[in-house]
DNA sequence: ACCTGAACACCGTTCAAGT
DNA sequence: ACCTGAACACCGTTCAAGT
């Protein structure tokens, strides 16, 4: 797979792409060292470009913060599509709600700018977020079928407690193990 | 119960008081309007006073949310003696967490606030928050005892859940039900 | 068509000068 | 002892001028 474009439909004018490209690589770099609240004129310095090229791209930090997610999201599709085809569909909802939390902690104050990003309608970020949601309500429906789950849990409400649990977590500086501890006892609930 | 002085010790001088509490209460108004990162610079017009006051009294943005938060603490402080005194431990855990999580929600932002609070030391706001954990701490106890919640859960792990779930029914703009319905699915897995 | 960078507004924070 | 408000640094955002 390319490089991503600004849109669907155009390729961009060569040095556009070229700074498209460091924009989102030196973000991806900034948002995994400082979070995703560091500074967009700091990211478009040390891209080398002014904060007016950096603003044409990504009107929004949503936007950037989408674009710099795009690799992580690749390989939770993979996931999801292994996953999808399970046997076993308690297993697989418990490892899908795990990379999910795991994906979610990629920067610091992320779930806070997804779950923000929920209240808007056609935020980059919400639409990037898209493939997840949609994994998350095929698995909670083939849990309810096979009779793991309870039926009045609402993929919305996993998802929602998923990226309450990154939140803490994050918040507190948790391990990986600590992670897994605290996603199974907030969890625990829904069967 | 009169107004709170800025520290234990002597009491303020008339104006520096008068200062102290009108500050106090345009930013209880400010916070609960538009939620705890409101601009202190404003809070500080509104009060009539320069910055230069505000900070004296409030180096950090912590003191000044703990002080504001001051008499919902005290209605919080009233349960906790009588649930602390009831017989059902199972329901006065449950009650409390449901106080606890209504409380985080006084202000919007108040959890992250909280949660950050918790990884300084010495933080005002940290320690307005000492008799939460508290109650929290001795209910979950009881409960225990009571042998209506696992003996592997933590009072922190529970303490980070109820904010969780105030995070994120914050985030989502939920209802008071909504709020019930997911610290309910959040803590059924203690049992 | 795209980029640059100056310019503006806003906010947190400090501190010298005042009373 | 406390207050004032100017001053500075920083950041997001816009836009006129360039290529």
């Amino acid at each position: 797979m390319g490089t991503a474009t600004a849109t669907a439909s155009r390729p961009m004018r060569a040095d556009a792409q070229r700074n498209y490209d460091r924009i989102v690589q030196v973000a991806s770099d900034a948002f995994a060292e400082r979070g995703v609240l560091t500074s967009l004129d700091d990211i478009a310095c040390r891209a080398g470009v002014g904060p007016g090229t950096l603003y044409r791209h990504f009107p929004t930090r949503d936007g950037l913060i989408a674009a710099a997610l795009g690799g992580s999201l690749d390989k939770l599709a993979g996931l999801s599509e292994s996953l999808t085809a399970s046997d076993d569909p308690g297993a697989a909802l418990d490892d899908w709600m795990l990379a999910l939390a795991e994906h979610l902690r990629t920067y610091d104050n992320l779930p806070e700018s997804i779950a923000e990003a929920f209240r808007v309608d056609d935020s980059p970020l919400r639409n990037s977020c898209r493939p997840l949601t949609n994994t998350t309500s095929v698995l909670v429906d083939r849990a309810k079928k096979a009779g793991v789950i309870r039926h009045d849990v609402d993929y919305r409400d996993l998802f929602a407690l998923v990226s309450s649990v990154a939140w803490a977590s994050q918040r507190r500086g948790d391990s990986d193990a600590d992670l897994k501890r605290m996603l199974a006892l907030a969890t625990g609930g829904i069967r």
